[in-house]
DNA sequence: AAATCGGGGAC
DNA sequence: GTCCCAGATTT
């Protein structure tokens, strides 16, 4: 991991955010992209919004992005410089209680235990305990247990013995103590582990409850200029995706849209005497809370609309890169891309 | 206290 | 299909 051992509180934080409820293998290459693009927090700061959003994009949890810049024109304002201490990182947009322990610990030393899925799982497990940690009940108990067993002090090559402490149980957690067929027989702690002893392992942590989700259809509609730019919408607030760009839609409850209703939703676009073709196979998009199932209408319009909705704007194929569209989007133009090119070929 | 916010990988 | 990921914020 490129961030192991770092002392930087930027490069922390920004690891540390980007890794909210994402696998390290998954997070490396946008931390080496966005160190890239942005080698200080006045570098990120001075940043437009979109052009962070455009570099997060396929990350997922979009309002990490929105915060991220905007903590860092936080840390811009106090001077440059981050908070040196827990309770002060915590004032920062998008930090909560696992990463302002989390930087303050790596980079400060400061004695302040973290708390992730990881955190939760070793020590549901060595101590046994049943108590959920996705409620509040569970989570002060586990705060309470956790804080008690960092140590205080200095380490040799570590800012302290608090942060090599976080480090190791995070790796114990991801290496060891695995949420699914963990290495009992090789772990260290076998002897005073709680649940091996009890025969709890498999059921621990506890979680509470189940997600309720719902279903959405989306209809797109995928419309060309005479240049051939394309028609793209900022998304805003109240819904999944803000900040992010995707195409002029119609949402239908229970089913799909028909043709008729997707042009007349548009009345605005000349969409009767454009070349048409769709709808094509609809697809499944799967996100935390929703299930969307979703449909692309193709339309290359023969005349424009002098003006268009707020939030819509006509964006060239060579500048996608500078906004940052839904997965689920970005797919469906490199699909549009392939099928293009299996035209010209044939 | 509960709901919401993405996307992917492992099983 | 299910679960979970170096969680935070809003309601």
């Amino acid at each position: 991991m490129p961030w192991r051992g770092e002392r930087d509180p930027y490069r922390i934080w920004l690891s540390e955010i980007i890794l909210q409820q994402t696998r390290v293998a998954q997070g490396i290459s946008y931390y080496l992209k966005f160190l890239e693009a942005y080698p200080s927090v006045a570098d990120l700061a001075n940043a437009k919004e979109t052009e962070v959003l455009a570099l997060w994009q396929g990350l997922g949890y979009y309002s990490r992005a929105r915060n991220l810049h905007k903590a860092a024109q936080q840390v811009v304002t106090l001077g440059g410089q981050f908070p040196d201490n827990y309770q002060g990182l915590l004032a920062l947009a998008g930090v909560g209680p696992y990463s302002a322990a989390a930087i303050a610990s790596f980079a400060y030393g400061e004695s302040v235990a973290v708390l992730d899925g990881n955190v939760y799982r070793v020590l549901s497990r060595y101590f046994n305990i049943d108590a959920p940690i996705n409620k509040p009940i569970g989570q002060k108990l586990f705060r309470k247990l956790a804080q008690e067993l960092v140590p205080s002090g200095k380490l040799r090559g570590y800012a302290s013995a608090a942060s090599a402490h976080n480090q190791a149980i995070m790796d114990f957690g991801a290496t060891v103590c695995t949420p699914k067929k963990p290495l009992c027989e090789a772990c260290p702690f076998a002897d005073s582990c709680g649940a091996l002893a009890a025969g709890t392992v498999a059921t621990l942590p506890v979680k509470e409850g189940k997600i309720k989700r719902r279903d959405r259809y989306f209809d797109y509609a995928d419309v060309r200029s005479t240049a051939g730019e394309l028609l793209l919408r900022e998304r805003g607030a109240g819904d999944i995706w803000q900040g992010l760009f995707d195409f002029a839609m119609l949402e239908s409850t229970g089913r799909f849209a028909e043709r008729p209703e997707l042009e007349m939703h548009l009345d605005w676009l000349p969409l009767k005497q454009a070349k048409y073709s769709g709808p094509r196979p609809p697809v499944k998009h799967v996100l935390s809370h929703q299930d969307l199932f979703v449909q692309f209408w193709r339309y290359e319009l023969t005349s424009e609309p002098k003006v268009l909705p707020k939030g819509y704007r006509w964006i060239k194929a060579s500048k996608l890169d500078q906004v940052g569209v839904p997965r689920v989007i970005d797919r469906y133009l490199n699909d549009s891309t392939l099928l293009l090119d299996f035209d010209v070929l044939q």
